[in-house]
DNA sequence: TTTGTCTTATTTGTCGGACAAATATAAAAA
DNA sequence: TTTTTATATTTGTCCGACAAATAAGACAAA
């Protein structure tokens, strides 16, 4: 039996489309920057040839990345989008294929290794002592393993040390994807980390701080690298498999 | 004069910033994945006891990512959002402050940076053939520039190399915006790019790929570090400068 | 029975008008 | 001059209507 894969995807272009696109194209060719005012509704959907309601839809989409903002009697303005406003309104988990899943998490790790250079050259000696507050603190539930909360408030910590807020931002958002992955294949996980354990290759988070607290950024990145080793195994394992 | 820093920060919500609120939490609530059908028009407004109109406003919000899609008669289903559809929205660099504009710089390089581990361990003799390639045919506009195009086809094929769709996505959404931010503030990057040949610390793609193919990954790494030094030295002169 | 055609009902897509809410601006009052 | 009030303008919300698309059922033809 063939699979007739049709999935009628050529899902008819509507009119709020097209006026978003409209919208999009009429600010780049005005060259029009946040604070500019922008016509009225009604001249819009007027010049535009449509309806006031589809003008509105268009626009609503517009103001969820806050590149609109509108007050009665005022008008709209644009203004400076956000660029991962749009993104976090997405972050349902259960909407995720399991591709995204494991390509988010993949992404997680990407980051996380790329900031090392940065953390090098941002961090300051408050930084550490909160980074060692933060281990201090930390409760663990295996040799190896974390709670949630001090995982994730020793690796946010690491993301605000590059005192980027884009980053920061970025991680914030996608870490949700990356709690539901670990407790979602947790029982996949765990004979993989019972294999890094006895290899030797886990890596708690003291261990990392003890890198960074050297000055030993190759060490560090290392450690990362090997922190993160049981999802790259578990990718590398599921890619295979599908393929 | 004290500058009363009002600034109506607090735009009202408007029901329609409710009602998208109200779905999202809606699907979540009942487990709802991609595939299910939702309510129709009518019933989802009376539900919720708000006009049509307001309604589709935010529900043309959640169609940008097509976690909502709809044809008429057949109804309204779930989908898989898309993460960056979005943000690939946003990408006017002319409405991106300064700021916004280095720290996307910066989170592309900490992509690149944080992709090494990840090219090494998927590269394939394919791939190794066809960077050779992209090098061998670049046209260089300088002893360490290329033309946008060679720069981009290079690049890109490297985050082709790892095989998650999702990074190479987000590369190729926000690589316009490192486009727009290297044209713009390319008289600062000249003086900085003087001092780094003179140092000898300007790597070209072919020393880039010369690490790869000797299986290098530190070496790379490290490599890949000093191939956007150039913009590293910029961004952390700007940030002492505002500070 | 099978196949193709037509009709119908349902749902989204689009439009227009109406009024409410908010508020900058101007006018009036103190 | 300062404060208050009125007004006009623009977005926010609702409603009703019709157009467009099409799944599903009825019907006709082979």
């Amino acid at each position: 039996m063939v699979e007739l894969e049709l999935k009628n995807n050529s899902r008819r272009k509507t009119l709020v489309d097209g006026v978003e696109d409209a919208l999009l194209e009429y600010f780049k060719n005005n060259n029009l920057k946040p604070g500019d005012s922008i016509p009225n509704e009604m001249e819009l959907a007027e010049s535009l040839g449509v309806g006031r309601a589809v003008l509105r839809e268009a626009l609503s989409r517009l103001k969820v990345s806050g590149m609109i903002i509108s007050r009665p009697r005022i008008g709209m303005m644009l203004s400076e989008p956000s660029l991962f406003d749009g993104m976090s309104k997405c972050i349902n988990p259960l909407l995720m294929s399991e591709k995204t899943l494991l390509e988010m998490l993949e992404l997680r790790m990407v980051v996380e290794e790329g900031i090392c250079s940065s953390i090098f050259l941002n961090i300051t000696d408050e930084d550490i002592a909160e980074l060692e507050e933060i281990v201090g603190l930390s409760q663990m539930t295996g040799a190896y393993t974390y709670t949630s909360i001090a995982e994730h408030q020793f690796h946010t910590k690491l993301y605000q040390i590059t005192g980027n807020s884009s980053i920061i931002k970025f991680q914030s958002i996608i870490y949700p994807i990356i709690e539901y992955v670990k407790s979602r294949y947790k029982d996949a996980f765990r004979p993989i980390e019972l294999e890094l354990i006895k290899s030797g290759t886990m890596v708690t988070h003291e261990e990392l701080l003890n890198h960074i607290k050297a000055g030993d950024l190759e060490g560090y990145r290392k450690a990362v690298g090997n922190h993160f080793e049981i999802y790259r195994t578990y990718i590398k394992k599921v890619r295979s498999k599908n393929r």
